[in-house]
RNA sequence: GUCCCCAUCGUCUAGUGGCCUAGGACGCCGGCCUCUCACGCCGGCAACACGGGUUCGACUCCCGUUGGGGACGCCA
């Protein structure tokens, strides 16, 4: 049974096919038969890489010269060269060229066959997918945006695409140069560095309001004089009426246009009719464009405003993927609205689900959504992030635990969900410990060096915190953590003892076995594991003990606390000198503290 | 309020009409391992929002209701 998703007409074949193809387990190519004269859509001229005609038979088709196409008149002026075939080809049979936004297929020979006698031959398009990340840099990266750029990042790896980083500083006021270094730290901690960019669309002002101003030339777009109060008190008359707020257009309808007052510039919207789109995660979105007021292309001040930036430069770097957050499908229509009015190629669109806080609203600064760099201080791995960012919203079987490199082989951001999640630490915690536990100790050592740093402690020894990391590995959920639990490896003495710990495990201890272990240790010729642990079991069978009535006080003496790793492993690892002096200093206490075994009642 | 989107265990998810007595993961509870703490292993609790259709058959398709979210700026 063919499933209804499989039937998509030839003549439809969306222009992302080379991306839908790879996720079949191909290259990023494949053949399709196609009909002659085929209009293919491609989205834009950046973003194509090359068309390669494999037509049956036939010679190879000359390169690089220009075709004239008669039967589009009226379609456009013609752009592009023909573009290189490889194979045998008949040049007067079959060409291809770029025409405006289209690949246009020809066959001569057969122009006048009905399409259903036509000859059919292969072709493959190969795209170049650039999409983008565009925060506005008001603020930290924030967990949510992190969310974004990584599937950004991801996707665009899967298919040999460009990820591009453009910074949207329209706002001059609310934007600042701590948040754009804010944001690309951010980003580079993550593994998610652009492959382009940043730009900053503080630079590219002219192009925005160029397009302006040729809108305005146009009749696409008119100078409105209405002040910020009246559109207030406009706004406030419609929500009382219980109608949805927006501007009634009423400048539309002036006949002077004096350049020199105070004015905005405004799109003329479509007034009837419906703009789609074929959403790549929430498939068709419809609006009625009489739903849709006229927006504002450029502020009072110049500025060009938010919509249009966006389209301005989507178009001039080639955008053909846009993966945002879903609160920017009401945008999407506008930014159509625009495409079209500027004769442009309208990209293809991803609206990811949102990440919410646990009550489920959007994730904001009210739920500590903090910078992804306070994860980094909080001892958080960065491929643990990203692996837990990942699986909010896409699976890939029943597999939890992610590398990176596993991730841009297998994520496409067509197999996301559409409901939006809410961000789980204890989850993040998980797969962190995940993370700590299969990386390799060199690669912690620097994070872990910086940890205990933080903590205090000053140029720890590189080579014992080496040493240690595998123990620790398995015993903590973030650096943090691990930072806290062998701290006590790098003090000078762990006096006074935990208080629960030292009363519970120490000092109900029996001095004899303790100094019994203090004196074979000191014996031992060399410090070494196999040894330390023979004279252990030596002591504890001698005086008739378990193994913990044994390990528990000196597990104290030695760390201070109750928990560390196995016994024998804590004293190698701490070093002889500190062993002993620390039991030492144990042996001190327990024989000068008369077993306060009564205390306890 | 209007428009748009969403809806499976507490949370993240699998599920594309019969493989579902609904699978996995986190968390939680119990156990095993054990010198402590972790790790690991075994087991348990726990969900298809509701109501109508369509169908021999609905978690899956359609409609409605309810609930949640988003948008409605001279912010992005």
């Amino acid at each position: 049974m063919v499933h209804p998703r499989q039937e998509t007409p030839l003549s439809r074949v969306p222009p992302w096919a080379a991306m839908r193809i790879n996720k079949m387990g191909k290259t990023g190519q494949e053949r399709h038969s196609n009909p002659t004269g085929l209009l293919m859509p491609v989205r834009n001229r950046a973003s194509l890489q090359k068309v390669i005609i494999l037509p049956m038979t036939g010679d190879a088709l000359e390169e690089n010269s220009v075709y004239n196409d008669h039967k589009l008149n009226g379609c456009g002026r013609l752009l592009a060269h023909p573009l290189p075939p490889i194979g045998p080809v008949n040049r007067y049979q079959n060409y291809c060229i770029l025409f405006q936004n289209r690949i246009v297929v020809h066959d001569r020979t057969n122009r006048e066959r009905q399409p259903e006698t036509a000859v059919p031959f292969h072709w493959r398009v190969i795209m170049t997918v650039r999409t983008r990340f565009a925060p506005s840099p008001t603020g930290f990266l924030h967990i949510g945006g992190a969310r974004t750029a990584l599937f950004c990042h991801l996707h665009t790896r899967r298919v040999g695409g460009k990820f591009i980083l453009r910074i949207e500083d329209t706002d001059r006021e609310r934007s600042s140069q701590e948040a754009v270094d804010a944001i690309i730290e951010g980003l580079h901690w993550l593994g998610l560095d652009p492959d382009e960019g940043p730009y900053f669309q503080s630079d590219n002002t002219e192009h925005y309001l160029a397009a302006a101003h040729r809108l305005l030339a146009e009749g696409k777009a008119y100078r409105c004089y209405c002040s910020r109060e009246t559109l207030d008190e406009l706004r406030n008359q419609q929500r009382e009426q219980q109608i949805k707020p927006r501007y009634d257009g009423r400048c539309r309808s002036r006949t002077e246009f004096p350049a020199d007052q105070p004015h905005v510039i405004r799109f003329i919207t479509p007034a009837a009719g419906v703009t789609a789109w074929d959403d790549q995660i929430q498939g068709t979105i419809r609006f009625q464009n009489d739903e849709l007021d006229d927006l504002i292309l450029v502020r009072s001040d110049g500025a060009p405003t938010y919509n249009l930036a966006v389209v301005v430069d989507d178009h001039n770097m080639g955008i053909n993927l846009v993966i945002r957050g879903e609160d920017h499908i009401s945008n999407t229509p506008r930014q159509i609205h625009l495409f079209q009015a500027l004769g442009w190629a309208v990209p293809e669109y991803a609206h990811m689900p949102l990440l919410h806080g646990a009550d489920g609203s959007k994730l904001s600064k009210r739920h500590g959504a903090v910078s992804v760099l306070q994860y980094r201080e909080d001892g958080f791995l960065a491929s643990a992030v990203n692996n837990y960012l990942v699986r909010l919203g896409w699976s890939h079987g029943e597999q939890e635990i992610f590398t990176m490199a596993e991730l841009e082989q297998w994520f496409d951001v067509r197999d996301l969900g559409r409901s939006a999640a809410i961000f789980n630490l204890s989850k993040l915690l998980w797969i962190n410990g995940h993370h700590i536990r299969a990386a390799d100790p060199d690669q912690l050592l620097p994070d872990l060096l910086w940890q205990l740093e933080k903590r205090g402690i000053s140029s720890p020894d590189r080579d014992l915190v080496r040493a240690i990391m595998p123990e620790f590995q398995p015993r903590a959920k973030t650096l943090v953590e691990m930072a806290e639990k062998c701290h006590f490896f790098f003090v000078d003495s762990v006096v006074p003892y935990e208080e629960k710990a030292a009363k519970k495990h120490f000092f109900q201890a029996a001095p004899e076995p303790f100094c019994a272990l203090l004196a074979a240790l000191t014996a031992l010729p060399v410090w070494e594991m196999a040894a330390i642990e023979q004279s252990f079991r030596q002591v504890v069978a001698d005086h008739g003990l378990e193994m913990g009535q044994l390990a528990q006080p000196v597990r104290v003496a030695l760390t201070g606390t109750a928990t560390s790793p196995g016994i024998h492993e804590t004293l190698f690892l701490l070093g002889r000198e500190k062993s002993l002096k620390r039991l030492q200093e144990g042996a001190d206490l327990l024989q000068k503290t008369p077993t306060p075994v009564s205390e306890k009642s």
